[in-house]
DNA sequence: TATTAGCACTCAACAAAAAGGAGTGCTAAT
DNA sequence: ATTAGCACTCCTTTTTGTTGAGTGCTAATA
């Protein structure tokens, strides 16, 4: 990439932050005066001339500003964009409320970030691959169904009926089968449970092997649960406050987009696989996983409950958002998100 | 109510059927050539004018055909909307996939009504207030935490984890706690639950009756969540499909209103609440209990799961949605969820 | 050589004017 | 009672004109 001289640096930075600020082309005047150069609109104009041959800004037409393009907002978020000394107390709103469960606190948490941002947001529950077992129940809850528990570490409840044949279960066997279930697996992760295990439960299982086999497949099909990888979102409505973002056919694919939540999935996957330093990705116009979003600029970023059981929360807006509070915000909501579920019982 | 003579009638219908097709108001020449009543464009005008005389059609201005009024409709739905006879092949869509998880199933209901219908669709869980209890079991999670698992009727199952202090609970309690609870609750209806009932299960219970009344603090929390009752929605971003409600700030709003839910709660209510013949209900315009939509119409229907688990179905769309098909979509809908929970275990 | 004032030119955006057309209401004829 | 005919209304679309922000170029300046 080409080098720019600090002249030219610091007009860029001017263009982009006054257009991130009024989302309307920004004219070599407006830049004369905005900034400390004491140069006057010609040579801003030769300047200017200069980064769109460059690639950096872009002429809407002729006879208009400039607006930063792709490349542009990439060079301001690798390089300009300057970290804010926010202050903490705007922060303090995070609060969030303890509740046991963790759908409620995930519902909170893309609401309080919707509303702190104005764009839209998600996040999906983590994924459990990784998250240790705590806990299983068999019980049984009428003549042919079994009622299967799972708990994971950070009290995460999944439940599934089992259907199936019960002939000669009677109440010691359940409980036999409960103790062997919970002393094999306890504090196993899902990876962990390899066949050599499932085998020796099985043999231990002795006639009641099949329900074994069916508990086994329950907890794999609750847990995992890849098909609808449960998503939330908020804000979805706040792209409206965009115009480059209202036109009808382009809202409406957005708002489909959050609807279906079948292409955010593209966007946890992409987010979740390429691992960064910081765990936030920026993601500007055209770079985003989601084809819908190319007119966007979606930021993601994982947070992580202890041991590997990973979630995404992504923000999508206009390019022309807010990246530096964007990113603070998640940044802030990440170690937040961090500990709180840590060990919930401790404190 | 004025009666309307057979002409009027029948002139008055080819306008809202026209009207309903084209969303275009409707001019006199078109009626004179779209009915067989073999009259003149000047005839169809003078009796355009009496219809809108008592209020049936409404002019957008001065120069422009006739579009139907709020009370149009009503007439329209009440006593002009012919049943179609619907090949119920075309129905056949519905085939509703026997999951065991309601949630899925609801989800898959209201995303297959939206896609038949092309208008917004939601649906709540049905309220379990009448529901039956099936099966409760109390496990202990770790030192701290207890898990209660609650089954209704219909197989629905809550949970919730209950922190106390758990100082001298052993296993052998805990079994005789859950023995306690079943026999005393099971088959019992959340409202059959009363003051002398909990007082002798606490009495039962002795040193441990604190966790009793947990548990049934947890039984009515999980059960009745009444302030984020499960809404499930679909096909919000169907709404543009209608250019009279599509402009952005209708749009947003509507939106909005799916997104939060908060709104539709009121539909939920008002369409429970009030009780008629066939549990079909349709709100035109400002007869809607939601403000939002106003410039809507809106479908509703009650299910039920057996034994008085309701639940609603709701419909939202332009003023001139096809009522008839919709009607026709829940009474189809109604007839096959009031089937498909009863007894789940037979067949 | 780098900067800047000056100026002609471009073009989106807005407004006003004009043309077109669908539909009405009224009147007079059937 | 019905209808043909016609003047009138007013929305919609197209055309035309005006404005102003912004550019690129050139020539003057430091």
């Amino acid at each position: 990439m080409e080098h720019l001289d600090e002249r030219k640096t610091k007009i860029l930075k001017a263009i982009i932050q006054t257009y991130l600020e009024t989302g309307e082309p920004v004219g070599s005047r407006t830049i004369s005066k905005y900034t400390d150069l004491n140069l006057s609109s010609a040579t801003i104009r030769n300047e200017m001339s200069d980064l769109e041959e460059l690639g950096y800004i872009v002429q809407p037409h002729t006879s208009a500003g400039r607006i930063p393009s792709d490349k542009g907002y990439r060079f301001y978020v690798d390089h300009l964009m300057e970290e804010r000394d926010r202050e903490v107390t705007e922060m303090k709103e995070f609060v969030i409320e303890r509740t046991a469960k963790m759908e409620q606190v995930l519902k909170q948490v893309v609401k309080l970030l919707a509303t702190n941002t104005n764009y839209a947001t998600m996040i999906t529950a983590p994924q459990y691959q990784q998250g240790k077992l705590k806990f299983i129940q068999l019980s049984q809850v009428d003549d042919e169904q079994l009622l299967a528990v799972i708990v994971l570490e950070g009290n995460i409840v999944k439940n599934k009926i089992i259907r199936t044949d019960l002939n000669g279960l009677d109440n010691e066997q359940l409980l036999k089968l409960n103790l062997l279930l919970n002393t094999s697996l306890n504090g196993l992760a899902l990876n962990q449970i390899n066949l050599a295990a499932i085998a020796k439960l099985k043999e231990q299982a002795g006639i009641h092997s099949e329900i074994i086999s069916k508990v086994l497949d329950a907890i794999v099909e609750s847990v995992s649960e890849d098909e609808d990888l449960e998503i939330y979102t908020s804000g979805a409505t706040n792209i409206f406050k965009y115009p480059e973002l209202a036109d009808s056919t382009r809202a409406q694919e957005l708002i489909s987009a959050f609807e279906e939540k079948q292409q955010l999935i593209s966007l946890v996957n992409d987010s979740l696989s390429d691992e960064e330093n910081t765990g936030i990705q920026v993601y500007i116009g055209s770079e985003s996983p989601v084809q819908t979003m190319k007119d966007c600029s979606v930021v993601t970023a994982t947070y992580e409950l202890g041991e590997g059981m990973k979630g995404t929360i992504g923000i999508i807006g206009p390019k022309r958002m807010d990246y530096q509070n964007v990113v603070d915000n998640l940044k802030n909501l990440k170690s937040q998100l961090d500990g709180i579920f840590k060990k919930p019982s401790e404190e």
